[in-house]
RNA sequence: GCUGGAGUGGCGGAAUGGUAUACGCGGCGGACUCAAAAUCCGCUGUCCGCAAGGGCAUGAGGGUUCGACUCCCUCCUCCAGCACCA
């Protein structure tokens, strides 16, 4: 069988397409638009990875079916071209990260077009363009004054390898997610972005959305929403009255509470501590901060603490309840003090029988005797040892316990959140520069809207040393006060690339705008995006980021919506041959352009979309990508066999094929689509003659899949234009139906014989044609049926 | 520990509660060829049987149903994320 000359075929209609920029996106009535985004890549050096080109792929395969179902569709792409890993390379190198940007964009360009995706690029946008991050630029002086950023000092993660902070979503299991260094605390005034404003409303809209559970999960437990009770332990330390709030979930256990613990970083630690005690305290407190992150939870459940020398009063019973210091209590959740109940509570449990505090059981568990109890008991119960609440079951202990705190201005209901306020500052060189200005006698002044873009200078020694560095660059630092006009100098921190991201999307619609970010009306034609497609690994950061940008541009008046991504699918990763996730230092790394040079852009796309469903891992067979190019092949070579004649069984097929491949796009299941067009393409191969319309048929429905050899196909065909002028085609119910069905006949639910009759056959007429069958009769012997399931089309069951 | 997802041939995988294993890969046999590659045709879950046919199979065990990969309960394993969160 003759294979086509891919390279050809996918060079001409590349240049062709090129040259006539048919992608370019038509805006159309109301109503009618699609907005199908792919998360823009990060241009590294190393180009475009398989993975991409799943995700791209993907969507370029729905965009393309939607225009042909007269569809306008907004598919564009840029770049995410701030970052660390180019100016790393630039500290290594000395290459300049815009020289190094610039030629992986370029790569990415070329790559990206070698795989026939029709993104529109006349959209396309780079974050490191100062056209772009002017808007990055805007939108953080419209936060700061509408007081959703600010300048605040407070313990911060830091980087020692990279040499700047990092935000909470990029420090993984205590490490840098970009180096893998343990992060260490720092003490630090840095910018803040107000998410946790808008912490309940991202909880809540997670419901309207058609997302991947998991992702949704992820924010979630990020967001971390946990209602309680805070409660007051009073106490006098000398001639000084002290009042400690704690955060719990567990009002019900207040009866149990032998001892309070602070963090060690908590104010009143200091002011509580007696004298005999400081220096105990002063060097747990450093032990403390000295370990990083990691550490910490590395000693996991081994419990130290320092006891104060003060008592706080249970607020119901008076006793007096011992103040340790822990390094098990956070300072940055709840109010970072917590009320110790061992009986409980498991780490209250370790730490109570380290200091030997006293255990005293509240819940009595339904299963468990508690006088023999060697670990906490965490569950609910009925309570007990709790006075006027004993006989009550945990959840209306929780709310009469709280209800009596409140009477008595004790404690109130509170809802707090594991969320942070979001850190962008970073002490490094390429990535947008706050605009703000340090005037010693105005303070922080914003830059003026008129003075934007604060470019970026080109000329600044960049290695990392901790100060910033432009900080160090004398042209970006001659500035004078807006205000007051005094010398004055610029913030040299410049902003975590998730800025930049957080609202590429808003620009993509209206890119060349240098009125405003985008234009209202274009805003309200194009989105919210209907489609998102891209990796998982952005659940807590981007995808989180970019909503909070949306709800805050919305409450601005900027945005008619809150909810930028309606439906958002994954994509699975695509792993080695060796099922292990693809690395160089593996040696298992595929690279899409030899793929594209030896089989073409056309099978990989196929293979790709043909692995497995789009969301799984699945790992790579070039053994599968050669079944691919020999399906297109086939298809290639049915074009020699056009006639005229009817065929009303390839008919049929075809239109079977319109049906499956029509809904299996709109399920997004891609394989299954594919192995459709495999079964009508075998169909024409095993036929003598292919009816030509049939065939022009067929070669629509490939379009999307393989825009090159289709293209090619359809001008083989004798037609003048492109195939993607055509419409989609749809399927008749007339050849859905078969003429002939094959009914399974079961005894019992057993299969015992098939039959070929029409699928409209009466129940009597099938029946008794199943009962004729010998080896049904067999099974039968002559009993009288108790009952008989009839399925038209598909199955008689006899019950006897 | 918590959260989310998944367990089906030799492999990737397919199945609105209705003939489990579509499609692809691999394997076996055949055709073409001096030969090989490519291509084409046939077979290919497993066990018993010469065959007709039958038994057993969707991680394990129960349940609902005429009928369960699919729904319900219990358990096991794997993957991913979070994790001293009070």
């Amino acid at each position: 069988m003759a294979s086509y000359d891919h390279q050809k075929v996918e060079k001409e209609w590349q240049a062709r397409w090129e040259k006539e920029k048919p992608w370019v996106t038509r805006e159309g009535a109301e109503g009618n638009a699609l907005y199908h985004l792919v998360m823009f890549p990060y241009p590294s050096g190393a180009g475009l990875h398989v993975g991409h080109v799943e995700s791209y792929a993907a969507l370029d395969i729905l965009t393309r079916r939607a225009r042909m179902q007269g569809k306008d569709v907004l598919f564009p792409i840029g770049y995410d071209a701030f970052g660390l890993p180019a100016e790393n390379y630039a500290v290594k190198t000395g290459v300049h990260p815009a020289q190094t940007t610039k030629t992986a964009i370029a790569n990415f360009s070329k790559q990206m077009k070698s795989l026939g995706l029709s993104f529109d690029w006349s959209c396309e946008l780079s974050t490191a363009d100062p056209d772009y991050y002017r808007w990055t630029q805007w939108i953080f002086l419209l936060l700061y004054k509408h007081d959703l950023a600010y300048r605040a000092k407070a313990p911060v993660n830091w980087c020692p390898t990279d040499h700047t902070v990092l935000a909470n979503e990029q420090v993984v299991n205590g490490c840098c997610e970009r180096c893998g260094t343990a992060v260490v605390q720092k003490e630090l005034e840095q910018w803040f972005l107000r998410i946790t404003k808008y912490a309940d409303q991202l909880l809540a809209g997670l419901d309207r959305l058609d997302w991947p559970e998991r992702i949704k999960a992820m924010q979630r437990n990020w967001i971390g929403k946990s209602e309680g009770v805070e409660i007051e332990f009073h106490g006098t330390q000398g001639s000084n009255e002290f009042s400690i709030p704690v955060f719990t979930t567990r009002a019900d256990t207040l009866f149990g509470v032998s001892y309070i613990v602070l963090a060690p970083e908590h104010p009143l630690a200091d002011q509580l501590c007696i004298e005999e005690k400081r220096e105990e305290l002063v060097r747990y407190r450093d032990a403390a901060r000295k370990k990083s992150e990691l550490e910490r939870t590395q000693l996991e459940r081994d419990k130290s603490g320092v006891f104060l020398g003060a008592y706080a009063k249970h607020p119901l019973t008076g006793a007096d309840l011992a103040v340790y210091v822990s390094d098990y209590v956070l300072t940055s959740y709840g109010t970072g003090a917590v009320m110790g109940v061992p009986a409980h509570d498991e780490r209250d449990f370790a730490f109570a029988r380290k200091y030997d505090l006293p255990i005293t059981w509240v819940v009595a568990s339904p299963d468990q005797d508690d006088r023999m109890a060697d670990q906490a008991y965490t569950g609910p119960g009925t309570l007990k040892n709790s006075g006027a609440f004993d006989g009550l079951v945990s959840h209306e202990a929780v709310n009469d316990i709280a209800a009596e705190l409140e009477s008595k201005g004790k404690g109130r209901r509170v809802t707090f959140f594991r969320l942070r306020d979001w850190l962008v500052s970073r002490q490094r060189y390429w990535g947008a520069p706050i605009p703000i200005v340090w005037c010693e006698e105005c303070g922080a002044v914003p830059v003026e809207a008129k003075d934007l873009p604060v470019e970026l200078p080109m000329d600044v020694d960049f290695k990392p040393t901790g100060e910033s560095p432009l900080a160090r660059s004398a042209s970006f630092q001659k500035v004078k006060c807006p205000k007051c006009g005094a010398v004055a100098r610029r913030e040299s921190d410049t902003m975590d690339t998730f800025v930049d991201s957080s609202w590429y999307f808003l620009r993509y619609c209206d890119p060349r705008n240098d009125e405003v970010f985008a234009d209202e009306a274009k805003l309200r034609h194009w989105l919210p995006v209907d489609l998102y497609v891209g990796g998982a690994e952005h659940a807590v950061l981007h995808l989180l980021y970019s909503r909070f940008f949306c709800y805050a541009l919305h409450d601005l008046g900027y945005l008619e919506f809150e909810e930028p991504f309606l439906a958002l699918r994954n994509q699975g990763l695509i792993l080695g041959p060796d099922g292990e996730k693809m690395s160089k230092s593996k040696g298992n790394v595929v690279n899409p352009d030899d793929i594209v040079a030896e089989y073409g852009a056309d099978a990989l796309r196929i293979y790709e979309m043909f692995m497995g469903p789009l969301e799984d891992a699945k790992p790579w067979d070039t053994k599968g990508l050669v079944g691919v190019r020999r399906f297109l092949d086939k298809a290639w070579a049915a074009r020699e066999k056009l006639a005229g004649a009817k065929d009303h069984e390839l008919e049929r097929t075809l239109h079977k094929t319109i049906k499956k491949v029509s809904d299996d796009l709109d399920a997004l299941k891609f394989n299954t689509a594919i192995s459709s067009l495999m079964v009508c393409t075998n169909a024409f191969a095993a036929a003598e003659m292919v009816p030509r319309d049939l065939y022009e048929t067929f070669v629509v429905l490939l379009a999307p899949f393989a825009p090159h050899l289709a293209e090619e196909l359809w001008a083989e065909c004798g037609r003048k234009t492109s195939v993607f002028t055509q419409k989609w085609p749809v399927a008749s119910e007339h050849f859905l139906k078969d003429e002939k069905v094959t009914v399974a006949i079961q005894v019992n639910g057993k299969l015992r014989g098939t039959i070929d009759i029409a699928p409209d056959l009466t129940q009597d007429e099938a029946v008794a044609r199943a009962m004729a069958d010998t080896n049904v009769q067999k099974y039968v012997e002559g009993k009288e049926p108790r009952k008989v399931i009839y399925v038209p089309g598909r199955l008689v069951n006899i019950v006897v």
